[in-house]
DNA sequence: GTTATGAATTATGAATACAAAATACAAATC
DNA sequence: GATTTGTATTTTGTATTCATAATTCATAAC
């Protein structure tokens, strides 16, 4: 495979690495919720001055993944029951929506493909692999969110996703959560194939709503 | 009026105050679409280094109200149509929720409120005061988002609200189309009073839609 | 021993200074 | 005259410096 010689040189703003490194350290859950952000300790950890980090740190908080107190400094944003409660009814309106545009867009090609991911899914699920099921399971989702074609409803998926990504570790699946789960999505398969809207936007917001049960 | 003399003093951080004033003139429209903001400029008009600016400028970027492009600087985002086709099934889906929520949670106070306001707001109408109608209809919406009791959706509708805000000022309603939107708003006002949250999300998201014909 | 006070330290907020890139403009070439 | 190339200027990106508020810690008072 032969690099393209001709592409642009890309070179980013400081102030965009560092919000791209500090929101995966803090959606992965390397940065725990409600620990202090020392400017000159992070400073010190990227090679930085001060200013691109608190570029970055006042695009994080308008994501809602710190918190900033005049004079105080920088702390990750804890995830409350109430976060969720918060966040999850909105999560399954807008998936519903992607649900229903992605049935009016989504081509047979696509269609494919998430069946392809859905079948290896399946077989994750059956070898037990927890993991590698996430994993799968993400791209699905994100995969109807592209059919969608709306970008703007893309972003703001993401963004709440990462919000509440972190609480996805706390949570246990039950063996019986996890075949029902796996049962949901054969459903949501169906109607995508069907290209029947309102019935995926129906299965969409029920399995969000599930899995918002589970953990809790 | 006595003021509270015990009150905390609030010493907002500049980046804070840059931000909204920016965002205030960008929604309003005193910033036009497209337009270059220099920040050597801004820096002489609001008495400020180019520190705090810059900040705020990241903030408006994430909620993707100014464009930043890596060394040529910041221009306000253009609204095209394709930007409100986006937007508005999320503002639509986002609003059926905040209906179904609403009707929920409201006490009889806050909905005598609202039909308090919905009652000025028809006799506004009857006048012709077209400033005035949106004035009451944008706090009747706001009401019934409070309503709902949840903050971060309050949060994400005002944010994309003030996006395509702008968009509203080219909107010159028809006799015929305003009618309607009056009729729409005393069938919300029903579904609201009779806790019909099924029927407030539909109609609701109805109304976004005919707006959404309207400024097309 | 506990609480309150004040100086020393540290962290944050904002301005300035410096570096690097982009733009504007002039001169040179065809 | 149009296009290209080199230089000056402007603008943006980052680091550093200065100012101010918060925190820590030692001391004093009760």
């Amino acid at each position: 495979m032969s690099i393209d010689v001709a592409a642009p040189i890309q070179r980013r703003p400081l102030h965009n690495e560092l919000a791209d490194r500090l929101r995966h350290m803090i959606v992965e859950g390397e940065l725990a919720p409600g620990e202090k952000l020392a400017e000159k300790e992070l400073c010190g950890q990227f090679g930085v001055s001060r200013t691109p980090l608190r570029e970055a740190m006042k695009v994080l908080a308008t994501e809602g993944l710190v918190q900033l107190t005049p004079n105080r400094g920088c702390t990750v944003s804890k995830l409350t029951l109430a976060d969720l409660d918060e966040a999850f009814p909105i999560m399954g309106a807008l998936e519903a929506l992607s649900g229903e545009l992605a049935c009016q867009h989504i081509t047979e090609a696509e269609l494919a493909r998430i069946r392809e991911l859905h079948d290896r899914m399946v077989v994750r699920y059956k070898a037990g692999a927890l993991r590698d099921y996430f994993k799968l399971n993400e791209r699905i989702h994100q995969m109807i969110l592209d059919a969608a074609r709306n970008p703007t409803l893309a972003q703001m998926q993401l963004s709440l996703s990462g919000r509440v990504r972190r609480a996805r570790y706390m949570a246990n699946m039950s063996p019986a959560r996890w075949a029902a789960a796996v049962a949901e999505h054969e459903k949501i398969l169906e109607a995508l194939s069907a290209r029947d809207g309102k019935r995926l936007a129906v299965l969409l917001k029920q399995h969000l709503a599930n899995k918002l049960q589970t953990v809790k």
